[in-house]
DNA sequence: TTCAATTAGTGGCATATACCACTATTCCGG
DNA sequence: CCGGAATAGTGGTATATGCCACTAATTGAA
């Protein structure tokens, strides 16, 4: 009898996930290894790229990522001169985002590699394919979780 | 015009997928959290349960994980009690993994909780599409990415 | 048998990512 | 205008995960 035959039961789809993240990271990581940046590395800058010197907040909602979890990220980048921040003008709370020259380059450099990469995939899974599969993990982004508490509390 | 309508450009599927897996992780982890596990070492512990005194290097292999990174995450757990390693009786180099009764305790207390995520993240989905999802991630973890060296050195 | 090559893990280091506690601002009701 | 509530980030701590260098053990070929 097989283990998946049993009713009611699923394998887990957060460690399907998770495990299918781990290996296409370790692939993209390896194309781009080159540029000297990781994937999300660059997926970051891509985002502050797109952005109009996006709040950090901002750029935490966009990529659903824990806002202190991108200050952290943000740092080996800051070091490395790709970005810089500086406080909102209104709002001096509020720090923005840039990429500097470096930061442009190196993007542009990486943008090849990540090429390589995102053709390679889809040339194995298909174009149609993978955009599907990313339609499905969109949703699951953006679905709403919330268990509605049995006795809300006042 | 649409930034996807540009020929040729496809959203980052590894940026896309690994937002995806930090949400749902996040709900997990959050539905076990009482068990005072994460996600990742939930999974490690079933991994281990299912397999019979498994090596390192298998369940990392089956779990599409770096061995050291194994490592680094069973130490958690080796501390708290829950499993527990010893080295294979035929070949020194290898170690050997089981849960200790803690470990299985904590394994079945935590599959509690895990069930209520998995029904909860399968009702928004639908069982049938989660199975989808699942079987499209799997495809992706099992996926050859090898790119074949243009000049084969040596 | 002996030594080079391979295999299995470990430890160090770096990034990825989350939560919590704390600070600095801003906002808002009285 | 003032003080409490809400908002935006930072820093600390812990796990997640990978790569590299290194050790220990096994294997294999001369």
């Amino acid at each position: 009898m097989t283990k998946t035959a049993m009713p009611g039961f699923s394998p887990c789809n957060n460690a399907t996930l998770r495990r299918a993240a781990r290996k296409l990271s370790r692939f993209y990581d390896d194309v781009i290894a080159p540029s000297g940046l990781k994937g999300t590395q660059y997926g970051l800058l891509y985002q502050i790229y797109v952005g109009s010197e996006p709040a950090m907040g901002t750029i935490a909602e966009e990529m659903v990522m824990d806002l202190s979890a991108l200050g952290h990220t943000l740092k080996p980048l800051i070091r490395d001169g790709y970005v810089e921040t500086f406080a909102d003008k209104d709002d001096r709370r509020v720090r923005r985002v840039r990429l500097t020259l470096l930061g442009l380059a190196k993007l542009e450099e990486t943008t090849k590699l990540w090429s390589f990469a995102q053709q390679r995939f889809e040339a194995l899974v298909g174009q149609q394919r993978a955009a599907d599969l990313r339609a499905m993990l969109d949703e699951v982004t953006e679905l709403d979780y919330e268990v509605p508490p049995a006795a809300p509390s006042s």
